[in-house]
DNA sequence: CTGAAAGCGCTTACAG
DNA sequence: CTGAAAGCGCTTACAG
């Protein structure tokens, strides 16, 4: 009873299994696997050498269930997965690899009904997850579900959206990059920068905001923003309408993708970029390089970005809280920057200024 | 001792308490949550109400643990995540949701040593995971692993990538794709049609093989095909040398993103897309509708992809094996298609063909 | 149809 | 330092 050499191949060893071959009590092996403390180092080396012989991984579902804390951080997401997102799991991933953990991706679909997205948050919490990371919780909804059912001592931490006062929050480099690309804009001798807008709620801290700043500064006035749609073929249009209007010579558009589209519209009407209008975009989307020409634009470094969040939740659960909830948290700041190419360029030569 | 009335508000309700207020036993709401039978229906009900009234949603752990088989399927794939495999990740929650599964996002680093891939691994897999689906397996070493620890009775998807034998595999449609697009092209009047091969081994069922496949049915000569990196910068290199050979007016990329750094090479010698050269691309890829000219290239599904894999498990799970092991699978037939755009037209009028 | 009991694999006080 | 025991929340035979 209790031989070590069942054929079976694939049933894989427990806890007890370990303790049996090294000789010593489960307890042992517990404490072996969480601290090693209060341990001879006799004792030690038999459990490793059996945790060794016997490729022992401990079952990450009863530690859950012992602990009530498993060791995985759910990650929720709305199912768009715009871009910035993917590259934020993939950070992480990574940085939740390198402290043991697991990653549990959620989707919800932001069209769906409430109450199946409820369901999957309250599956997904009964899963006891070590922390809980947000990604742009455009979703106000199922970003209030979750703040709700989540256990009081469960680190959450909010990435992008709105501000949500009390919460722990990361926040991207939209308002500086705004008022960066403009200001580049700018000393490149154009009069006035238009803006073409995600679709986003205005709040304080956006790239239109950092736009409207730049112009500000210089006492310029702030022309009215274009607001996109998610859909291209929007920007295409928008694109087309400023082709055709008189002293538009630089344009910052809210992300890549949507410039690209605007682009598109620019050349149905004879527009030429840069020479005849600059256009800038945001995020350095990899095709931001692909396009002809290539994007000038502002660099977020995503991945950063996700590794951050899994650090904040593991200083809590570690207890050093290095944020305050109230206070909203920027990343990384070495990892943002302009990122210059080829569709902006000074003015076409700027005889019959306006003023 | 026992109250329902806790003010404590976050502790979850468990089972237990679900069986005190319905005041049945556990066991009978464990067979109520599990498939309803042999229970009378008035015990149905009140079971159902206090579900209801607590808001209980039973622990994915425990049940985990109890079944040797947790309600998670576990999606393994390369952390560069290509396009595509995005997509297919949300096919897979989709489906997955619907089936009330959840759905455990694992990305390993290529790049990693092999330890630590292992490690993630096992880690999973003492996640009893309902199946698995592991995306692209460029990556061997991992795949191997996986398929070497994964529980015989625990179902395993491919998807895509090069044929294992004896394993359940999913296939885009690359074979057909390729070949439909250069038949395409050629109907166009090309008297050839060049590759651009996206890095990959050269099987038999590939983008690759679907373009010689065409070209050789016409009795045309096979070009050597290109071969691209992953890296635009090696993509606009060979546009450079395509836009500068002779008698070069069609091509045929292996991918979109590619395909957009080739027409950024053809640009820079002064080639104009499509009226000097014609350019398809693979995947359709949002970005294919955005670039100027837009690409013409192969449209696949695969969210539709991830909903298949998703499927398969589940049918498995459930004891009808649609699909053999050792057949090869392509899913999704209608969802695959020639979308027309821009980039392609009749060649420059067709005085001086070398015949 | 229904309940008491054992077990899933771990952790955590509690006694040595 | 170390082990026996109870408990985490569920499921599954086993007896009614």
């Amino acid at each position: 009873m209790g031989e070590p050499m069942d054929i079976g191949k694939k049933k894989s060893p427990s806890i007890s299994d370990v303790a049996a071959l090294a000789g010593v009590s489960i307890s042992s092996v517990s404490r072996y696997l969480n601290n090693g403390e209060h341990l001879t180092s006799g004792k030690k080396q038999s459990i490793a050498r059996a945790i060794q012989m016997l490729d022992y991984h401990p079952s990450i579902l009863a530690r859950g269930l012992a602990n009530s804390r498993s060791n995985t951080i759910a990650f929720f997401a709305g199912r768009d997965l715009l871009y910035g997102v993917v590259d934020c799991i993939r950070g992480v991933e990574d940085a939740a690899i390198k402290a043991g953990a697991m990653v549990n991706v959620v989707l919800f679909d932001e069209q769906q009904n409430f109450d199946s997205i409820s369901q999957t948050i309250k599956s997904t919490l009964s899963t006891n997850p070590l922390g809980i990371i947000i990604n742009q919780p455009r979703y106000g909804a199922a970003c209030d579900e979750i703040l709700r059912d989540a256990p009081e001592d469960t680190p959450v931490v909010l990435v992008g959206g709105n501000r949500r006062p009390g919460q722990c929050q990361l926040f991207t480099h939209d308002d500086e990059g705004g008022y960066a690309i403009t200001k580049y804009l700018l000393s490149l001798g154009h009069q006035v920068v238009h803006h073409v807008a995600v679709p986003e709620n205005d709040e304080a801290q956006t790239r239109q905001s950092g736009w409207r700043k730049a112009l500000e500064e210089e006492g310029i006035p702030v022309p009215p923003p274009y607001i996109a749609s998610w859909d291209p073929k929007d920007a295409e249009k928008i694109g087309w309408e400023l082709g055709q209007e008189d002293g538009v010579t630089a344009v910052f558009v809210g992300n890549d993708e949507i410039a690209m589209g605007v682009m598109r519209g620019l050349h149905s009407v004879g527009k030429r970029v840069p020479e005849d209008i600059s256009i800038a975009g945001f995020d350095d989307n990899p095709i931001a390089g692909l396009s002809i020409p290539s994007l000038t634009t502002w660099r977020q470094d995503f991945e950063l970005f996700g590794a951050g969040a899994v650090k904040l939740i593991l200083n809590r659960v570690n207890g050093s809280a290095e944020v305050e909830n109230d206070a909203p948290y920027n990343i990384g700041d070495n990892s943002a920057q302009l990122v210059v190419r080829e569709s902006t360029a000074p003015p076409p030569s700027s005889h019959g200024s306006m003023k």
